[in-house]
DNA sequence: AGCCAGGCTCTCG
DNA sequence: CGAGAGCATGGC
């Protein structure tokens, strides 16, 4: 987290359970107001804590899937990034392969360019600035096993941004609609990118990435027995949640994890004839 | 070994 | 426009 210039590691604490949980934020090495006020900022918002879940809870009894599924895991909130810049490269990194790899690089990229930020002993890294990674060779990016088309998008973007071609603190005062706008005419950056970004960048709830394989697996598998669904029909179906969208389809991910945990577990229980 | 992975760009009809 | 190829790599 960077206040005034200087860069400070938190750490996050839940207590309670989901009807008292309360979330604990420490900075180390300060007990400047300032600092720890800017801390608990970002605490929230990155926790999803202005989310309504109980609007979400209410227009959910009514749906068959998510009723079910709100009382599993009642209380779950997506998380959300800290910084536009941030939630863009993390796209980039996921951007059509596994999560295991995509986060493998995510890491990459941030212990070989991030500042790192001594904290209780330990050592973390701030995710890098723009201006670190216009500097970035696309050489060294592929040395981290980036494609070069992904390297190129990574530096394009950040030296858009230091060049002042592109505003991404301005978007979150703009509708949804010139958000995606002005996020495709970056190279780089598709549909898939914009409203993952309208979700997890700027907290919007009345979205829906329909084009995301793991959503139209959760929406097939929940809402069409495994078979395919196209991706206007998800929409169409995501649209009658409205503002809950974006919790509603959490939901259907976490879902599915779940439920892919609890398959492995069977094999792992069955395993060994 | 070969298919798949939380896409995007470019080209072509 | 809509479809299709190419990208380039790790995971399983």
């Amino acid at each position: 987290m960077q206040v005034g210039g200087a860069l400070w590691g938190y750490e996050l604490t839940w207590t309670g359970g989901p009807d008292d949980a309360r979330l604990r934020v420490s900075v180390p090495g300060t007990r400047r107001a300032r600092v720890l006020e800017a801390a608990i900022d970002e605490a929230r918002w990155i926790c999803g804590l202005g989310l309504d879940l109980e609007a979400f809870y209410r227009g959910a009894a009514a749906d068959r899937v998510l009723a079910e599924l709100t009382r599993h895991l009642y209380g779950l909130r997506p998380t959300l990034s800290p910084r536009p810049f941030e939630m863009l490269i993390t796209s980039v990194c996921a951007q059509q392969v596994n999560l295991t790899f995509a986060f493998t690089v995510r890491r990459r990229l941030i212990q070989r360019f991030g500042e790192p930020v001594s904290m209780r002993g330990a050592t973390v890294y701030a995710f890098p600035e723009p201006e670190r990674l216009a500097r970035a060779r696309v050489a060294d990016l592929r040395g981290l096993q980036f494609t070069t088309r992904k390297a190129e998008y990574i530096v394009g973007l950040a030296q858009s941004v230091c060049a002042g071609a592109i505003d991404l603190d301005g978007l979150a005062a703009r509708p949804n609609g010139e958000v995606i706008e002005a996020l495709t005419a970056i190279r780089g950056f598709g549909r898939w990118s914009a409203e993952w970004f309208l979700c997890r960048g700027l907290g919007r709830g009345d979205v829906c990435p329909a084009g995301d394989l793991g959503v139209r697996r959760a929406f097939e598998h929940f809402y069409n027995r495994g078979r395919p669904l196209s991706e206007l029909a998800i929409r169409r179906r995501a649209a009658r949640w409205g503002a809950h969208q974006n919790l509603a389809l959490h939901y259907l991910l976490a879902g599915q994890r779940l439920l892919s945990g609890q398959r492995a577990d069977r094999a792992k229980a069955g395993g060994g004839a």
